[in-house]
DNA sequence: CGTATATCGATATATCTTTATCGATATAAT
DNA sequence: ATTATATCGATAAAGATATATCGATATACG
């Protein structure tokens, strides 16, 4: 398995195989081919016989691959075998929504912990995971060999919050404020910015009301 | 403007760009240059600059851009002075964390109402907007001219769902369920997935895990 | 047993995205 | 006024990603 220099793009590409593959039968659908998963998931059908080439054991000509076997090449490649933890700092409404979650489980994330500034909401427990202050974040971090960081706190304390969190050893970070954050080079930010997601929505609808226009004038 | 055939990437980055520009001091910041921009997010100029010509007027050789303007010209360009009505389906913990958040209607979203097949979360609110049954669905959509779904149900029913919202006349899918959505050409879904973004960051840190094993090793 | 077919992996081509380079221009400094 | 410099826009090069093509191979069918 070469999991070296695999692109971004086919990293987020196989949680859909993943999600497609566990809806087929397990009893009925011992293989399936590439062909298959490319029509329906709406992919051509080279992306995701190369995707998968950078995942998993050969698969057979005329035949496919071994749907169960797939499963287990990717689960264990995206790590969903191999738990990491991770602390939220902010506990808003989207802090808690996150923490409320159980999915997350599923794909080998396990939050033990959220953080926050508000004396209001520390002390208290979302899901049985308890809220502390954000003095205890280092302490808590290291001594639970925590790596994973997410960030809900609004966009002005982003950064503070970012630099608190490399101090703790963290080496990649789930940024859901709507800011850039700098890091130091080793670390990853991944960012879930949903102003984002909504330019590509609103764009895509004012292309469309414009071509509306276009045909009636 | 020429805001035809604007990459997709191009319109991810707007955002960012706003963001920064309105941390800067109105009075004294009265131009900003695609150098400074990219240095403060870690971006080429280059890049930079090409995103800026697609969306806003000409910058001046030495000069750069005039900052209110700019901004004027993004927010205008995605929409956020002509805001879009949209619908959430699954009022759920995520589904109500986002119907709480107020920070949408500063990017020109405005979430008018959230449906949800459990009849126990039926007929309640919150933060002011009401939960209807999915039976309400098409007939509000149409009525109110709403073209933007959200949609934040288990996995399993969200290809229902999507159906549903084409139905209803929806032109622009927000998806939050970790799967991949079939719809018809004209109708536009962004993915929100977790799984996605959670696979970049695990991958991240196992491939620094094994460099540090091998250093050490 | 030979032929047709679905599928694979590998290689080649095309497209899209990012980065580098270069001449032009506006301001500031000498 | 001349020169230096920061910046622009445009064009070119490089790099990444997606798609098409082709020979090889495993099965099914006649």
């Amino acid at each position: 398995m070469i999991d070296q220099g695999i692109s971004k793009q086919t990293l987020q590409r196989l949680p859909f195989y993943l999600g497609y593959l566990k809806t087929l039968d397990k009893v009925t659908v011992e293989t399936v081919s590439a062909t298959t998963i490319a029509e329906a998931l709406n992919l051509n059908q080279v992306q995701v016989r190369k995707d998968l080439a950078s995942v998993c054991s050969l698969g057979r000509p005329k035949i496919g691959y071994v749907t169960q076997e797939l499963i287990c090449e990717i689960e264990h490649f995206l790590g969903y075998d191999n738990a990491e933890s991770a602390v939220i700092i902010g506990a808003g409404k989207l802090g808690k929504a996150l923490l409320g979650y159980r999915g997350f489980e599923e794909y080998g994330l396990n939050i033990v912990a959220a953080f926050d500034a508000d004396e209001n909401v520390v002390g208290t427990e979302e899901n049985g995971k308890k809220i502390f202050p954000m003095s205890k974040l280092k302490n808590l971090c290291e001594r639970m060999k925590i790596h994973i960081g997410i960030i809900t706190v609004p966009a002005e304390y982003a950064q503070r919050v970012c630099d608190s969190l490399v101090e703790s050893g963290i080496l990649a970070i789930w940024n859901f404020a709507p800011v850039h954050l700098t890091v130091p080079e080793h670390i990853l930010v991944q960012n879930e910015n949903m102003a984002s997601s909504l330019a590509v929505l609103s764009k895509h609808l004012s292309q469309k009301f414009s071509e509306e226009a276009q045909k009636i004038g």
